[in-house]
RNA sequence: GCCGGGGUGCCCGAGCGGCCUAAGGGGCUGGCCUUGAGAGCCAGUGGGCCAUGGGGCCCGCGCGGGUUCGAAUCCCGCCCCCGGCGCCA
């Protein structure tokens, strides 16, 4: 049985290395990590042959009497002697081992573009028709037809007003000032329609992808910190976690973590894969890393409502269902006629655990820019590994570790603001797509049409 | 949260300091047999290290420590499950 990164890690650590390069990350780490599990290795033989040698005297010792029987457990416990220090160093190694093996990056697909940020992003292909202020034309053309794609869009002479100013003083339905003082910053207060918005969003979603055969999910939001290393890493730790206070648990930072979980410890068999998962739950983030960028509003916030898709699968099935994964989240923005791009994401824009990772992002026309709504990775046995999960091939009963996937289906507040940009008229009406219709009239007092600004007072 | 009972391999289930190299059964995988299926028979069925022409060895009985020459078995801490009491939406 073998994940992938260490079998590379000893077979051929140079491409490895090439990997991590990939990345832009410091390739030192390879070669500590090599030199780490070789020394691990010979000291463990050491180890297990005097541990065989204990073994076997320790075997004679009930055979024998008085004064021989004396000398036996003598030469025993001399053994153990050596023994205790050498297995103070083993557990040194393999402490220092299991760290360094739990820091290494996935390896990269080949089809991901090579560059150290974002910058080096590369759509792939856009959808919608976006409407652009004659002011953002320019900025336009260069985030499409510097790629080589002639995307067809609408000019408005208006400036739409920007998601954060709709929502806090167009339509009055958000307070993030005072979430501000009683929680701090990038926390709100949402009223009434945006929330029945908000539910409508996530409603749409889970209805599409159970229709789709996903099983739906309600997991817990909050995990180990065993299990939440096996999910994520170190960078994603920090940066993002909220731990609880005098208890081994953590919140979760998307539902991708939790049903990653589902399955740990598991071995699957094959028939049964792929495992198709949407799961729905709060996120919780801290934003660690996030500076001052986009401050206002609630496009990147510590607590939002997400619906996830996780698959678990077999190696030579995940790139074709991490296709599916995003397919499924295009279809989405697709019915609620929001204009977006998918991007290829960079090698060095990379989190560690991912082999390959879509963005989708929509046109948000007050900024001018597309920004991310759905990220969509391929960790293949990245997390398996971590989490111990492996699936039975039944010819032989093979273990191998199988691969993850995950994806947003839809983030309610990223969402949110793409419709406050996106549907907005001139006087300040935001027009409801008409695919929520459905899930909003359940609800005697949610907006159907339209939501509309509050009347200015003279 | 408190008191009591429990956690053994893929599953059921014995064992309760050295004969455990974890009995026995079931399932699953491979082989033999068969026209095919079934039955039957044989072998395999936790993880790792070394050697890779079969092989050798270490670790493993919820998790982590400890006692002992020797622990599934005894001691301590933690996790989880079942029952009772308490608390609670």
């Amino acid at each position: 049985m073998s994940w992938s990164i260490l079998k590379l890690l000893r077979e051929n650590p140079e491409v490895l290395k090439e990997h991590v390069k990939k990345r832009f990350m410091d390739p030192s780490i390879i070669d500590e990590a090599y030199r780490t599990d070789l020394e691990w290795r010979k000291t463990l033989t050491v180890i297990q042959e005097l541990r065989h040698k204990h073994n076997v005297i320790s075997k004679e010792i009930p055979k024998l009497k008085g004064e021989e029987k004396e000398k036996k457990i003598r030469e025993a416990k001399e053994v153990l002697r050596q023994l205790e220090e050498l297995e103070k160093k083993l557990k040194q190694l393999e402490e220092r081992r299991m760290k360094l093996l739990f820091s290494l990056p996935n390896i990269v697909h080949e089809s991901v573009p090579m560059g150290p940020d974002d910058s080096y992003n590369v759509p792939i292909r856009f959808w919608g028709k976006p409407k652009v202020w004659s002011g953002y034309i320019e900025q336009f053309k260069e985030q499409t037809e510097k790629y080589g794609f002639k995307v067809e869009y609408e000019e408005i002479s208006w400036k739409p007003v920007g998601h954060a100013d709709m929502l806090e003083n167009v339509l009055k339905l958000g307070d993030t000032y005072k979430a501000a003082q009683v929680a701090g910053s990038r926390f709100y207060y949402l009223f009434n329609d945006i929330v029945f918005l908000d539910m409508a969003l996530l409603a749409y979603a889970i209805d599409y992808l159970t229709s789709k055969g996903y099983t739906l999910v309600l997991p817990p939001y909050m995990l180990r910190y065993k299990i939440m290393m096996g999910v994520i890493d170190m960078d994603t730790f920090k940066d993002a976690i909220y731990k609880i206070e005098g208890e081994d648990l953590y919140l979760i930072a998307t539902a991708e973590h939790p049903l990653a979980a589902l399955h740990a410890g598991e071995d699957l068999p094959e028939e049964i894969l792929p495992l198709k998962y949407v799961g729905i739950s709060p996120c919780f983030r801290k934003e660690a890393g996030a500076g001052n960028r986009d401050l206002k509003g609630i496009f990147r916030v510590h607590q939002f409502h997400k619906v996830e898709q996780f698959i678990y699968a077999k190696p030579e099935e995940s790139w074709e269902l991490m296709e599916e994964l995003i397919s499924n989240a295009e279809h989405l923005f697709q019915g609620l006629g929001i204009p977006y791009r998918v991007v290829n994401i960079a090698s060095g824009d990379l989190g560690a655990p991912a082999a390959k990772k879509y963005d989708l992002e929509a046109w948000m026309p007050a900024q001018g820019r597309y920004r991310e709504m759905v990220s969509c990775s391929n960790v293949t046995d990245w997390q398996a590994f971590r989490l111990r999960i492996r699936l039975i091939r039944r010819r032989g009963m093979i273990k191998e570790y199988l691969h993850t996937l995950n994806s947003t289906a839809i983030a309610s507040t990223r969402t949110i603001t793409a419709i406050l940009e996106n549907f907005q008229e001139p006087d300040g009406t935001v027009v409801i797509p008409k695919v929520l219709r459905k899930y909003l009239e359940i609800f005697k007092n949610a907006p159907i049409d339209a939501i509309h600004p509050v009347k200015k007072e003279t």
